[in-house]
DNA sequence: CGTCCCTAAAGTGTATCCACTTTTTAACGT
DNA sequence: ACGTTAAAAAGTGGATACACTTTAGGGACG
């Protein structure tokens, strides 16, 4: 409720997105989308604009704006994506890694490991200790490029953790993975870091094959069907 | 002066940075780019949002829309984005190269060989035999990201051959590189491009270091001199 | 001569309106 | 009953208008 109308629209539809809410191949209805939260077409508009760019929102025929359907291959691939991006990101990092920046990583695992029911909370803190490490790469291109890509997977990762009640028997993946950047050996950093997210990778992308995935959000292959429920 | 107003501006307003007529840091102004192009604002905004989020429009502060100034740092990180996502794509796409991809490729060697004056023409081919390689992949994302990396660079490229007529003596490193393709093997060829990438990336970035870069686009920490010269 | 304030100019965000396109509905003839 | 087409409904892109913010100028005053 603050900021401007078309930040407003843009956290909406987001949230709406990332959360699940909305469904994958669902049409958004700028009208009721800008009626929903009290402006005009035009910031919703940009909000759309601007969530197709960061790959949320598709353009269909004749540009009417749909939630963007990923098919499987396309998960696999932003997987890949992000394992390139990441581990050169912590390749970077890695040397510059000071005795606070691994309290600040272990302090930030012990908040996490506290959170056991709020999975969206718990996401957020995830993604916040890895980009904790990333941070001290010095690239901030590069971090906003591996932000880019983990939105786009978000959606999966949030109904995945969701199925599961993943959010990690007290992290022993990510302490392991803190004790051997410890080493501040750039490869073996980012050999330790491809198995990780590749073992993430490989469970949601297994979930997301066996067909268990709710009405939350929906793969390419599944119907297409309009947002609004009301006179038809 | 086809297709939607937006689409005018924002391939007026990138062609304009692309080509580095509109220097890096110079404020851009919505209504005079509108009314250079006879349209409304709106579709102006719009064109630079688009930009802003391929990263060749920066918002400074109250939202005025600036040509985005990249430091010699940022530079660098995006060569080494570039390098870590192409191999990526070069590996995947290597056990899938046919010999009439080969062909294809040769017949665009010969043809970036033909042209020796054209320097943007140069570029737009060798832009596109890089991505005839990725296409095999099969991975449109990822060539998705790839060519954000690459437009954000490449104003500084566009200098570059500019200035050392670079064009390359008939490619011979290319050439070479296809010929390590041809033998198929991922990592090889992964190697192979990075080293390929980082030559040309060591070039651009000791002419953008050495100060050489005319008034095409500047620096970030070159004068931020406003773009309109009207009334004052 | 410098500094503060006040006004004017330029910019930005966005609501509204209109023109044009696509899609749906309805009607009609076969 | 079906297909075809005409009319209506719903969208979309874009121009204009307006409210609000920021920037720049220009005195008035110290």
């Amino acid at each position: 409720m603050s900021g401007t109308a078309q930040q407003n629209a843009y956290a909406y539809l987001k949230e709406q997105i990332l959360s699940g809410a909305l469904a994958a191949s669902v049409q958004i209805r700028p009208e009721q989308v800008a009626k929903a939260i009290g402006v005009s077409r035009m910031p919703v508009r940009e909000a759309l604009l601007q969530l197709h760019l960061e790959g949320l929102v598709t353009f269909g025929a004749n540009r009417r704006p749909f939630v963007t359907a990923r098919s499987p291959n396309e998960i696999i691939e932003l997987f890949e994506i992000r394992v390139a991006l990441e581990c050169l990101a912590v390749a970077r990092a890695v040397p510059n890694l000071t005795d606070s920046n691994f309290e600040a990583l272990e302090a930030q695992l012990k908040r996490m490991d506290r959170v056991t029911r709020d999975r969206p909370l718990w996401l957020e803190l995830h993604a916040r200790f890895h980009e904790m490490i990333y941070a001290a790469a010095n690239m901030p291109r590069l971090l906003d490029e591996i932000r880019r890509a983990q939105a786009a997977i978000q959606p999966f990762l949030m109904m995945y953790i969701d199925l599961y009640h993943i959010p990690e028997m007290p992290g022993v993946e990510h302490a392991s993975l803190l004790q051997i950047l410890r080493k501040r050996d750039p490869a073996l950093a980012a050999t330790a870091l491809a198995d990780h997210i590749r073992s993430a990778a490989s469970g949601v992308i297994y979930f997301i094959l066996s067909g268990r995935h709710s009405g939350g959000a929906a793969l390419s292959h599944l119907d297409p069907t309009p947002l609004n429920m009301e006179k038809r």
